[in-house]
DNA sequence: GAAAGGACTTGAACTAGATTAAGAAATCAT
DNA sequence: ATGATTTCTTAATCTAGTTCAAGTCCTTTC
């Protein structure tokens, strides 16, 4: 998968990076003391990407939890035959983690990757291990956070089984009407679980009516 | 959808139920107190189900956590042409509920019913936010269930966009070799997102190898 | 134990979407 | 600006999986 010019960059920048926007998106779920807080935030590792850099790479063990400040990311997995299938594309407040491979500290099958330049943070699990040790409240939020996401996959998994591709298309500029705008059309078909030459058949037909 | 010769049946058994099965599960991720036992299972509602009998009804706001201590559940979405969605086939130990419903009081599009006579556990959400304000461990218990759960889903996502039918097939009996003896092949075709019959040509290719 | 309904299979015709190949349009590097 | 690389589209051909229709086997019921 290429995206741009821009090749592999491992060098991360960090810089100072504004909380107010992960703040409130914690605190539309749980209320924070301003002693959580600072807590909270001292723990995040502000990471400036380019676009096109990669934030995590298949084969490695994940290691952070990752919240997107400002930007775009993409995570996609490449299967057998080198084919790219796009999983998830997470804007500002998403946050995206390999739950799986960060649980069992087995290396990953999912690359994320930036499609615009972006603001992340990132936060290590073993921080994130402290964190809900020492306060509950994030315990409490981090269950309502899978909730919320569970309810989010299972729309997937139904669409996925029970909607054409015209129809996932519909429901995905629905969802996402700011994507569409600057997210190449042919990681939208990845998304979608089609071919972007489809994807073009469809858009030409919707363009006729 | 048609499961043997039974009617809908509304008049729940309440019965005395074991709750080994219950708790073991749940000390397999957080340790428990005496007490947090105690209140715990003071807050499940045993119930006996018969094959083919609902557990939740699309139409209608879910407002419990299930849990099957014993037989086996089969969760399925109707589409708006009426073809059923196998979603999820739940047997001893899992947990299942319309989360979308639960947290959103909207009515489901879900329906659960029994594969066979099953003893399960109703968890009302609000003895279930009762459970967690009061012992903070059991928000850590879910948040660590939904954690797990989504990996899962996230498989599932990324078998249903690249995988063949075939291969799903494969990778559904591995997973659950047991699943495949007793429920019937239209609901595994279904679970797989396939027809009987296409289900029906891929078992044939497979014995004739 | 006959009849009836459901479960599973088989085969023929069909369709949603993939593949291949090529051209057009946009973007990028120098 | 120009050439090079990538993105998007179009069209022809192909295939995984559906639909429809019929037939077999199994289970349930009276």
């Amino acid at each position: 998968m290429h995206i741009s010019r821009n090749s592999f960059n491992s060098t991360f920048i960090f810089v100072a990076m504004d909380t107010k926007g992960i703040l409130s998106h914690i605190t539309r779920h749980v209320t924070l003391t301003p002693e959580e807080r600072e807590f909270f935030t001292s723990l995040l590792i502000p990471v400036n990407v380019k676009q096109g850099d990669f934030v995590e790479q298949s084969g490695e063990v994940t290691t952070n939890f990752i919240h997107v400040n400002s930007g775009c990311l993409m995570t996609y997995f490449t299967d057998p035959s080198a084919n790219d299938h796009v999983i998830q594309f997470s804007t500002a407040g998403w946050w995206t983690a390999d739950l799986h491979s960060l649980t069992q500290n087995q290396s990953s099958i999912y690359s994320t990757r930036a499609l615009a330049d972006s603001e992340i943070f990132m936060l290590p699990k073993i921080r994130l291990e402290e964190l809900v040790d020492r306060y509950p409240i994030f315990e409490r939020f981090f269950r309502i956070m899978f909730q919320n996401s569970l309810v989010t996959h299972q729309q997937r998994i139904v669409q996925a089984f029970s909607f054409t591709a015209e129809q996932r298309y519909e429901y995905f500029q629905q969802k996402y009407p700011q994507l569409e705008q600057f997210v190449p059309l042919k990681y939208i078909a990845s998304y979608l679980g089609i071919t972007p030459e489809f994807l073009s058949k469809i858009r030409r037909k919707r363009m006729e009516k």
